[in-house]
DNA sequence: AGTATTGCCCGCCACG
DNA sequence: GGCGTGGCGGGCAATA
């Protein structure tokens, strides 16, 4: 098992094929080809390279791309990225086994979009959650009954095996393993980088038809949300902040569900959990970060922490407080 | 650790 | 009938 402290360096490798998606390449570029941000040792950061079956030039969907590496370089990949997979690419064997031996010896396979098709055809989703294009839904689940897809989320986190949904949820699925890797600072320091929400949360529904953005919210829930971040440290019931902006409770919920896709109550903890993370990174305790975020405790805090960022407010501590 | 209570949220339905 | 709203109740998780 692979572990943050033993990797000497993350060797990010994106697989592309004739075919393969240029934008979802080219945002596993973005962020982990990214030069290292500030606080993080050099020696750390991610290496990134682009390798496909025969190298040289590829026809990606929208433009040629020169690719200067073979599959040899999955052999000692720590991250392999599949970015959008072209329905009709066969699957050649030496493909296939080289994926598996990576998988096999503790590689972390990430899928933007339709390349969990890939993962899927060589058996590696088996018997897991994943999500992949909403539009390419039916033809995932015909095709790999054994796979469970969930249409909801904007990517699905098994530890190992990492897949996102549709072409800009790649960035989404980047910027988390980014967070998993060196922390939310570190996270949010690329976002800036590349002028992006930080982290967007919600079902894919929402961006299938219609992007809310803040720009269409005409009942004003960006300016309650504006305000809850800025008394995230008090204790907010809901009713009370519906009552403060003229709403029933039942109303403020349905709209801010609508335009968020999670309720206002889960939403405050996320927040909490969030900025907790950058206090503990800044070496500040648990305790303190809890109570400062707004948790009663650190006991309060602890289950939440968990749930959302799979690691336990201590260990993240540990991994990411600098001095 | 188990229990009691509170608060959230979602489905349902009635109202304008 | 369609649409947004608001109230109610149950299920459920968070908190004490």
């Amino acid at each position: 098992m692979m572990t943050k402290l033993d990797s000497v360096q993350y060797n990010v490798v994106a697989l592309v094929v004739p075919g393969s998606s240029l934008f979802e390449t080219s945002i596993a570029a973005e962020v982990f080809g990214q030069p290292c941000p500030a606080p993080v040792a050099k020696s750390r950061w991610y290496r990134f390279r682009i390798a496909t079956p025969l190298p040289g030039s590829v026809k990606l969907d929208l433009a040629n791309l020169d690719v200067e590496h073979g599959l040899r370089l999955l052999h000692n990949a720590h991250t392999i990225v599949i970015p959008g997979w072209p329905s009709k690419a066969i699957v050649t064997l030496e493909l296939a086994r080289s994926l598996r031996n990576a998988s096999k010896r503790g590689a972390r396979m990430v899928s933007f979009c339709t390349g969990s098709f890939l993962l899927a055809e060589i058996g590696l989703l088996d018997g897991l959650t994943v999500t992949t294009h909403w539009g390419a839904i039916d033809r995932f689940r015909e095709r790999f009954p054994s796979v469970q897809v969930d249409p909801n989320v904007l990517y699905v986190d098994n530890e190992q095996i990492l897949t996102s949904a549709g072409s800009s949820t790649a960035i989404d699925l980047s910027l988390h393993i980014v967070s998993k890797d060196f922390g939310v600072h570190t996270a949010n320091a690329i976002a800036r980088e590349m002028v992006t929400a930080p982290h967007r949360h919600g079902g894919q529904a929402q961006f299938a038809t219609s992007q809310p953005t803040l720009t269409d919210d005409p009942q004003g829930i960006g300016s309650i949300i504006d305000w809850m971040s800025s008394h995230i440290n008090q204790d907010l019931p809901v009713h009370e902040i519906a009552r403060q902006w003229h709403m029933s409770p039942r109303t403020f919920s349905r709209r801010f569900s609508a335009i968020v896709g999670e309720g206002p109550h889960q939403w405050l903890i996320r927040q909490r959990v969030k900025r907790a993370q950058e206090l503990l990174e800044q070496g500040h305790t648990v305790e303190h970060a809890a109570s400062l975020v707004g948790f009663k405790s650190a006991m309060a805090m602890r289950p939440h922490f968990k749930r959302i960022t799979s690691t336990s407010a201590n260990q993240y501590r540990r991994s990411f407080a600098r001095p």
